[in-house]
DNA sequence: GTTGACACAATTGTTAACAATCGTGTCAAC
DNA sequence: GTTGACACGATTGTTAACAATTGTGTCAAC
């Protein structure tokens, strides 16, 4: 009788490639052929093919007209603007978690806390990728805004994208030890302070990235013809 | 040979739509049945459902399983989430615009105003509230960023619905004049102005606003049994 | 040896028929 | 007169076959 009790729905398939894009198991470019989609998930191709217009949609997927579904390659240009609308986001959002944070939240800022530690610490590297990038949603999760934590999953799924562009090769996404003082200044209620190290983490981290680098692959030949 | 030469394209359908919510043509609960919008836009049943899925992945448009999709009806803890949303990015635009703004932007946000006033003077609702919600898009456009704009074009689509269920009966969704006070600070070159500005004509908005109201429908009855 | 055209295989996109579900209207029973 | 069950119609959801496009590999020509 229950709807969907054998197959599982759309959105779980799009949070699993979220989840695996985050964790840079899915390299930008990757092509999601519809057939091998709907072998690993073990659903029908309607399926498959809403899951990834759904991807699309979010622009953690690029849909080529009769060639198939791809990982999403940010350009340069993009990634400015997922740093710029994180800028504009995070501050608010920590702000509000300071505001709302009850002691259940802080447990759990802990306990996330201690588990990217650990990752890091066992070499853990994807399972420590999806955690530096959950702990911004977890942010948003306890400002609790729907809205902006489904704006906050976009953007730490691209940024990752972004990364493992522009990175460098062992560039990780974040250092934990800022998360961890960004953590220490809500518990210190210094809700100004956190809005701050929130704003010079993300400043970090754009800053650990090469926007000239990759393109130039393509824009060599596009910019050689477009010259005057 | 052009792919799509005969027949209009999904974003267009969504485009489309969502300027029927916008100008609060397509009132919160409406249905949408798959048959009527196939004949509206003349194209198959199958570019309609995808249309369906993208609005309703942006939260404009809720599909109810087996029982088709209808124009989103918001919440009020969604109401409350969206503005705060808007609090949150709309400073930050506006101060990304103030710092980008060209003098092209700026005759083109003259015209806008112009256009607006005009569409108040003459009476003409439906334009008008259009025009008020696109002067936040126009200001995401001139700050210069893809991923804002989609942002704020959800948002402002949502906020439509939300006045339209929370709203007075003849509350419209901006004070042209407030629109005209943001335009006149980026043009006195007074950034702070212009994002304190927008930050209080928010707040303006979302006070004429009574997230109590018609919730009490359906809450009514489930908070009665759900009593102690 | 390189380049061009051609044909084939593989994958995606579309269409149409089919299955399932839900809402409604009718009708009998109390 | 109201309530319940039942059956019908309408609409949505799914499946499978079909059409179209793309990329590739082969083969001949220069």
């Amino acid at each position: 009788m229950s709807p969907n009790a054998d197959e599982i729905a759309e959105e779980e398939i799009v949070e699993r490639i979220f989840e695996a894009v985050v964790e840079q198991r899915l390299p930008p470019g990757t092509k999601l052929s519809e057939s091998a989609l709907c072998e690993a998930f073990g659903v029908g191709r309607m399926r498959i093919r809403r899951s990834l217009l759904l991807l699309a949609s979010r622009e953690v997927v690029e849909l080529r007209a009769n060639r198939g579904a791809y990982v999403a390659t940010p350009t340069a240009e993009q990634a400015r603007e997922v740093f710029e609308a994180r800028l504009a986001l995070e501050p608010a959002i920590a702000r509000l978690a300071f505001e709302r944070a009850t002691p259940a939240d802080f447990a759990a800022l802990a306990q996330h806390l201690r588990q990217e530690h650990d990752a890091n610490q066992q070499g853990r590297r994807h399972e420590a990728i999806r955690l530096s990038g959950q702990f911004h949603t977890l942010l948003a999760q306890i400002a609790g805004n729907a809205v902006l934590l489904r704006m906050m999953k976009d953007l730490v799924t691209r940024t990752s994208l972004i990364i493992g562009i522009f990175g460098g090769p062992g560039a990780s996404n974040c250092r934990d030890d800022e998360h961890q003082q960004i953590v220490d200044a809500l518990l210190a209620r210094d809700g100004q302070k956190a809005v701050d190290l929130m704003t010079a983490h993300l400043h970090h981290i754009a800053s650990h990235l090469d926007l000239e680098a990759k393109s130039s692959n393509s824009v060599d030949l596009v910019s050689l013809f477009a010259g005057p």
